[in-house]
DNA sequence: CGCCTACTTGAAGGGCATCAAGCGAAGTGG
DNA sequence: CCACTTCGCTTGATGCCCTTCAAGTAGGCG
């Protein structure tokens, strides 16, 4: 189901780009798996985004988080980490503090994304990601909040889906009814800013956290 | 939306039968809610049944996760932790290893559910939910495997729309058209007993975990 | 230039929600 | 003790949100 890009790891001029780091490093091209550090329980992304996925065995698939930079994830039994982009990822240096944090953060979010695929119709799912992915992606530009917040959407529509629990052709749907309705703006369809926030979060449905 | 039965914590005398244990325990009537200890960041079930619930403002719930005894749970913000029976919990003692190994499968629970909800009917999702209180609540009597698994399925019809993302009258069809068909028996509705388990797992949409 | 992949858009269908009614057991008050 | 209420559960009829199916478009790369 997947048409996963030959890699050569750190070869191609852009991943030698990324910033380096230990030796037990990892980096990786646009669909690449993450492989299974059996030394890191955790790890953490560098840079780039990666999705963490789970299949049912007729190939169904759930996205249970997408994870930026600076975020820690784990990749135990039944769990892929796969790149949505040029990334890197690093074993996480567990002090008790980060883990304790990190983890409590990661288990609100999958509670948080559980209500979303339980109990929130299509909008407020598709609004609920894109203010979460701006959180995560848009240049942290604080100081002038002039410019509205513009962020790469590494997932694609097909990954979208699968983590919102929805179709390609709904996630398709919403974003462009989210577009006429001037709430977010996109010429091409992974660039995406964000034009009203507020009517965004309203949509979300409260609890955007 | 809550009705909650009024109770003087551990003045009824069934509360009163439960276990004793240090004088940090909380003894529950149904249907009430666990108070935060805020020295203990996790606590553990010694009796009974909790769901963790989740709320949207305008009431919409997820139940996350249903708990039974020996498990560890957290409550954070925005997460209610509410006895689905007369149940008994205590702080956790967190020795690392203890939080470490429930921490992770805490987290994989929630990566499953996660896929339940996305992705899975709601024939499937009833399988699974069955499955899994068998296996936290039926008496472990791996010696005398002759009689079919029975238990006390402590959720109501609500409670579980709530925690699989259905309608009340949609558990209580497929609860019967399970039992039409074989797979579950019950004479009160929560009193159930596995007729049929490999079908129930076939059912459930492997994975079952 | 041709193929492939991602995305978009419309039309039709289905799975589950919603609405509605009824049943039975447990609790309450007269 | 018995009407009366309440609550959880069941069952049927209808509706709708999202899926499914089906084209068609645009950008990227050989």
């Amino acid at each position: 189901m997947h048409m996963l890009a030959i890699a050569t790891p750190g070869a191609s001029p852009t991943t030698r780009r990324l910033r380096t780091a230990s030796k037990h490093n990892q980096f990786l091209e646009p669909r690449q798996a993450v492989s299974a550090d059996p030394l890191a329980e955790m790890m953490t992304v560098e840079s780039g985004c990666l999705a963490l996925s789970h299949y049912l065995p007729d190939g169904r698939r759930q996205i249970s988080d997408i994870v930026g930079p600076g975020r820690i994830f784990s990749i135990g039994a039944d769990c892929r980490a796969e790149s949505l982009t040029y990334s890197s990822v690093a074993p996480a240096d567990v002090s008790q503090d980060a883990y304790s944090s990190q983890g409590r953060m990661l288990l609100a979010r999958m509670q948080a994304h559980a209500l979303l695929l339980g109990r929130k119709t299509a909008a407020e799912r598709v609004a609920t990601a894109v203010l979460d992915l701006a959180r995560q992606f848009a240049p942290a530009e604080r100081a002038s909040r002039q410019t509205r917040p513009t962020f790469i959407l590494y997932p694609t529509r097909a990954d979208l889906a699968d983590w919102l629990g929805l179709t390609i052709e709904t996630i398709s749907r919403t974003l462009n009814s989210f577009k006429r309705m001037g709430l977010i703006g996109f010429d091409r369809p992974e660039r995406i800013t964000i034009l009203n926030q507020i009517a965004l979060e309203r949509t979300a449905g409260g609890h955007t956290a």
